[in-house]
DNA sequence: GCCGTTTTCGGCCCGACTGTTTTCAGTCG
């Protein structure tokens, strides 16, 4: 059992205790058991096995004894024995938006509230309303979370999506005769949420129905939902779908160009090739009507876009967003890659809310090969993740001074994540602002103002001279929460106005600003920062996710201020 | 259930909002 999935078991039996109507301090103590155990560097099961583990701050006589069962057995009568009085249906529930282990335990014990669907059916009833401590408007507002959870409901986020496609891909690939695999779709676009794993692959026609078994029968598969003899899709463990295409070698270039889409981007191409006197089809590029073909088969997809005169498109590029003209005018821009981003910006440290010490988040920076490194931890207003007060910015900064001396290569800033407080201003006074290098602004706290009312808000923000990056612009979780309702446009004329530069957060569960804003942000040649919010060692490469989305935004490198000096985008 | 030490019980991250209640519990970030 690794750390994640023991800290897992803790966090449950702390749900579940709750659930149960347990000492919530207890349950907590669970809770704050996950924790610790998470944030270890090493495999709490070296520390039973040494018999240290109660040496951990968090972890008592109770829990060492739970951690030891759990380790040595993979198993814990105790949390078995929870879950067994417990309906397993009400986890969900805990899930829903709004309802906390108390008000579950309220509809179950209460109503018989055992499912989501039981809670469904509870609010249709009207019976929620008229329990105590609840109304009208809970009842309103969990019927509201429950569509929104079924909304969500069969995506995932990029993190998984890709994982599951490269091991499903892997064992079409293990398959006899298959030739070449490559997962396609959505997920070979990148998009932020996907619902759908397309794999395509090559064989000869002999080999296809083993490759097709292959898939069909591999590891997390629930239930196959079609099959030809060319086709197969299934849906998957957890909700998401899966296909898998063949098709013979020759036919594997066009194949992969239209199994990845988009329908924007192909019927793009398909026009430009008519336009050309070609046709374009899933068999490959040709001479429409009778003479010899252009591409000869077996075409790649880069065979095809030379062909129709275009740069190679990235798939991750292919959105039907104008790609195909900006490549056809030789305008297509110069995009970010990794080795582009000099500065790595906005991560957490010990300091507040991150899980790695300044130190060691420093030295996988200067691992990594950044030239520059702005830590942003929060600001006094999120006291809850341990917010700076003005005595500990200072304290910081010595640090940062101490710090530099060790790490010669690389040029340590500090920054702060500062709340947006509810007026729009910034959570220190102006002298204490000042004294930093640079600020992210961010959105914390009172989601639910107006439109108009958090327009203003974040505008007042943008405008604010101390204000370097606008975090996170939406607020939006992916598949968790909806961003905020704002004028996103009105917010960004303002930014680009003020010369502020716009946050793409590249947690995979934000991966905000959106790229869709891309066309508008080129449009007003606003700046923008890749910035990783990592709160541990590990979120640092969540930079990729962001690279992708600044990719799919079609933004030029030169926009992207992580590829730039500190003094090129820096405020005085 | 953990922690600290005022040594063995009493407090446990904190402030604000929401919807319920009629003075506050629950949820969230
Ligand atoms: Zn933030």
């Amino acid at each position: 059992m690794d750390n994640g999935e023991v800290a897992r078991v803790l966090r449950e039996i702390g749900l579940l205790l709750e659930l149960s109507g347990e000492n919530p301090f207890k349950a907590r103590a669970y809770v704050t058991g996950a924790r610790v155990i998470e944030d270890l560097s090493r495999p709490v099961a070296e520390l039973v096995g040494a018999g240290r583990v109660k040496e951990l701050k968090g972890i008592g006589d109770a829990l060492a004894r739970k951690l030891h069962e759990l380790s040595t057995t993979g198993r814990l009568a105790f949390h078995e024995s929870l879950r067994a009085a417990v309906p397993s249906g009400l986890l969900e529930v805990a899930a829903v938006r709004g309802l906390g282990a108390s008000k579950v335990r309220a509809l179950w014990r209460g109503l018989g509230v055992a499912s989501l669907e039981d809670l469904a059916r509870a609010c249709r009833e009207g019976r929620v309303a008229a329990l105590t401590g609840f109304g009208e408007k809970s009842q309103a507002n969990i019927l509201a979370a429950l569509q929104e959870l079924e909304r969500f409901q069969g995506f995932t986020i990029l993190p998984t999506a890709l994982a599951e496609a490269s091991r499903l891909a892997a064992v079409v690939r293990a398959a006899p005769g298959v030739q070449a695999v490559e997962v396609a779709g959505e997920v070979r676009r990148a998009r932020e949420r996907a619902r759908t794993i397309e794999v395509l692959a090559a064989a000869p026609a002999a080999s296809f129905a083993g490759a097709l078994d292959a898939f069909a029968n591999a590891r997390g598969v629930q239930t196959v939902t079609s099959r030809t003899g060319d086709h197969a899709a299934v849906t998957l463990v957890g909700g998401l779908s899966a296909a898998l295409r063949i098709v013979t070698p020759e036919r594997f270039g066009a194949g992969l160009l239209f199994a990845t889409g988009s329908r924007g981007h192909l019927a793009a191409l398909t026009a430009r090739a008519a336009a050309r006197g070609l046709s374009l089809d899933p068999g490959g590029l040709s001479q429409a009507g009778d003479g010899g073909d252009d591409v000869p088969p077996g075409g790649s997809e880069e065979e095809i876009y030379a062909a129709l005169g275009l740069s190679f498109v990235p798939p991750e590029c292919r959105e039907g967003n104008g790609e195909v003209d900006l490549a056809a005018a030789g305008a297509f821009p110069r995009l970010v890659e990794r080795a582009d981003l000099r500065g790595l910006l906005h991560f957490h440290t010990t300091w507040s809310d991150g899980r790695n010490t300044l130190r060691e988040m420093l030295a996988a920076a200067a691992e990594r090969g950044f030239s520059y490194a702005g830590v942003c931890d929060h600001s006094r207003t999120s006291s809850y993740a341990g917010g700076l007060s003005i005595d500990r910015v200072r304290a910081q900064r010595q640090e940062i001074a101490a710090l530099q001396a060790e790490f010669s290569g690389l040029r340590i800033m500090q920054g702060i994540e500062s709340d947006i407080l509810p007026d729009g201003s910034l959570d220190y006074p102006e002298a204490v602002l000042a004294e930093f290098d640079f600020i992210v602004a961010s959105v914390h706290s009172q989601f639910s103002m107006s439109r108009e009312a958090m327009t203003a808000r974040v505008i007042r923000a943008v405008e604010n001279p101390r204000t370097t990056i606008l975090g996170h612009p939406t607020g939006r979780l992916l598949l968790q929460r909806e961003g905020y309702a704002m004028d996103m446009e009105a917010v960004l004329r303002a930014a680009a106005r003020a010369g502020t530069i716009i946050e793409l957060n590249a947690n995979p569960r934000r991966l905000d600003v959106d790229w869709r804003h891309g066309g508008l942000l080129r449009d007003l040649g606003a700046r923008v920062a890749i910035n990783p919010d990592a709160h541990d060692v590990a979120g640092i490469d969540d930079l990729s996710y962001g690279l992708l989305m600044a990719r799919k935004a079609l933004l030029p490198a030169a926009l992207v201020i992580n590829t730039l000096e500190p003094e090129a985008w820096l405020r005085r």
